[in-house]
DNA sequence: TATTGTACTTACTTTTAGGTTAGAATTATT
DNA sequence: AATAATTCTAACCTAAAAGTAAGTACAATA
């Protein structure tokens, strides 16, 4: 093979797969932008969405989901306080992703507790 | 809300998303189904196509994999031994995921090195 | 003045994932 | 007799991810 032949099917650093699970591979990153979806929703709420996810971990996510731009969001000046997360741009074009995961479950999981 | 009422929105333990996730959601386990894909591949041409993995995690990948029939696993009675993987039915119905990642990683991850 | 609601923050501990290194098995080759 | 080739195993260790529990802020409300 010569030196300057495409690597095919070698998954390097540059390997789109690689770099879309280094950002949206988390535990709960995709299931959290599945949540939010195209809805506006307050972090109480989202809380409330994701039953079993602890305060720190939605936060920090959250945090995380806003700092590369997958999420917005929107603070209001009161008290108590209210917060509004929603999907950017970016973060809609990964719902094509939760889809497939949504689909592949429904699918090919039923029922069966496989894990 | 009534009790019988639906929990619309809710990812509670049985949310196809969330289990997709416990089955696919390893650090390498998307990427290792993108590689295999439509080839029959031996245990060390694998390796190669993933530079970085160590052989315990891709084979305990691959143990895991086959144990939860997303890939089969041929063994030829040789010296030096000769080991062949594949997708099974339900790894090939994972692709269209792991085409969407890369689909977005391509049109959305381009050049910038994100993380 | 005590309590509630909301969105966090901090410190600490545990669990899990992942990495490293070495080695086993077996036959052909040098 | 040593080496190579190939697929895997086992022991050990570290670092990252995740969980737990408590606390903070501030105003409204009771």
């Amino acid at each position: 093979m010569e030196k300057s032949q495409k690597n095919i099917g070698q998954s390097d650093e540059n390997c789109p797969v690689r770099k879309s699970l280094k950002l949206l591979g988390g535990k709960w990153t995709l299931l959290i932008l599945f949540q939010i979806n195209e809805r506006v929703l307050r972090y109480g709420e989202l809380k409330r969405c994701i039953p079993g996810i602890s305060e720190k971990m939605l936060i920090q996510e959250l945090n995380f989901l806003v700092e590369h731009k997958l999420v917005s969001k929107k603070s209001y000046p009161e008290i108590p306080p209210k917060v509004e997360y929603r999907l950017t741009t970016l973060g809609l074009n990964t719902l094509p992703i939760v889809d497939r995961l949504a689909a592949f479950g429904l699918e090919n999981l039923n029922e069966q507790p496989i894990l």
